[in-house]
DNA sequence: TAGATTGTTAATCGATTAACAATC
DNA sequence: TAGATTGTTAATCGATTAACAATC
């Protein structure tokens, strides 16, 4: 598969396109045109055209781009079918949502196990995934190669558990703490799931339409 | 305030300057340079100055940026002193998460109520806010203006919640479903934290470095 | 075949970076 | 004052869009 210099843009495209093609798919969509696709999005065709490029041809002149292989292409770019691993860490209110409602296995994850400091939780099972204590997460590292970690600890731990992370080879952590991780030599890869700037963007782009709004009617009410 | 044409690049990294700036205030830091703040955040001084003067102009030739005072004014742009309202649909696993962990108050907004078709759980109080049942919701969205819905509901009936909330004048949704809700036309903003696109990301991102040090590896066999 | 639609090259647009006069 | 650092203008870079030959 061709892999050059695809842009973080494009990357950030590609599990929405996965989506889109999964929604398709549920209603018995077999083949689309880059145009539609473009319409259900809010993309361009040419945009559309220009991202799977950057991976190969999928498509058929004058015909499209079927849903289902398309669909197969996409996940084996983002690597589904990899058997990735992956690990808990801290088995709060974000963490057991995370175990209960959020299925690793649809994305190809194998999560393993959690770890947790309360002796109430270790040794019990949570929606099938044991927990363990954060006492062994060391020797866990150690005996079995992690790709990503769940970060879901409280925010004062952050820091040192990803450093326990990173010394034992973790390869990217899954950070769901409100905590900045990105450190620019690691070589631990960082995703964040940060939700208060996710509320923040929000709150701007509400700020400004209201903004908009009493601009607007200011304007009235002077005429 | 300045105001025009903001790109959304520069609205998604305000949070990220917040965040920071807090972080530097918790150390005690009270004066920083674009230059410096750009070391810590992984971008250019021209881009962090460039960022700000969207907004006006909050430094001072000679000396760099006061932390407090950039602080303040970065919330005021994102809107946290606006007092908006919030609700919480759906009171699952998410929806508890949130509501035990997340402090909505800390980013400006008000958690007024959720909504849940739970017996066991209406009437009942989470964390301090009351439970309505989602019989009530029409009703309560009419007699009281909702800046933003917190979308936590399963994803078979997130469309029908969607266009109940858009129907009676919900300014945004914050959507925690993996469901695309952006609709073209629609009143009604929508953010999504789409936790499924980010482990995917994040799944390409460790795929391309295991086929890169794979490459490499095999280079060096080859020798 | 004719119509449709791809993959790709070229043109445009926008965002980032560099440079520097202004000034604290 | 001299050094530091801003805000802004100009230059560069990269991403998106448009156009079109290739071809199913």
């Amino acid at each position: 598969m061709k892999r050059l210099k695809v842009s973080n843009n494009v990357i950030r495209r590609l599990p929405r396109y996965l989506r889109k093609l999964d929604e398709l798919t549920d209603n018995g969509i077999s083949r689309i045109s880059s145009f539609e696709l473009g319409q259900q999005l809010g993309l361009t065709p040419s945009q559309i055209r220009q991202d799977f490029s950057c991976f190969g041809e999928f498509g058929q002149q004058g015909y499209g781009y079927n849903v289902p292989a398309l669909r197969a292409q996409i996940a084996t770019i983002l690597g589904i079918d990899r058997g990735f691993s992956a690990v808990l860490i801290g088995v709060g209110n974000i963490g057991k949502a995370l175990m209960d409602n959020f299925c690793f296995s649809e994305w190809g994850f194998r999560l393993d196990c959690a770890f947790d400091i309360k002796p109430e939780l270790i040794g019990t099972q949570f929606n099938g995934v044991p927990i363990y204590s954060m006492d062994d997460l060391v020797k866990y590292l150690q005996e079995h190669p992690v790709d990503v970690a769940v970060l879901t600890v409280p925010k004062e731990v952050a820091v040192a558990v990803t450093n326990t992370l990173t010394e034992n080879g973790v390869e990217a952590i899954w950070n769901f703490t409100n905590v900045e991780l990105t450190e620019p030599n690691s070589p631990t890869l960082v995703e964040n799931v940060h939700f208060s700037d996710s509320l923040l963007s929000l709150s701007y782009f509400v700020s400004e339409r209201k903004d908009e709004r009493a601009a607007k009617a200011a304007r009235v009410e002077k005429q």
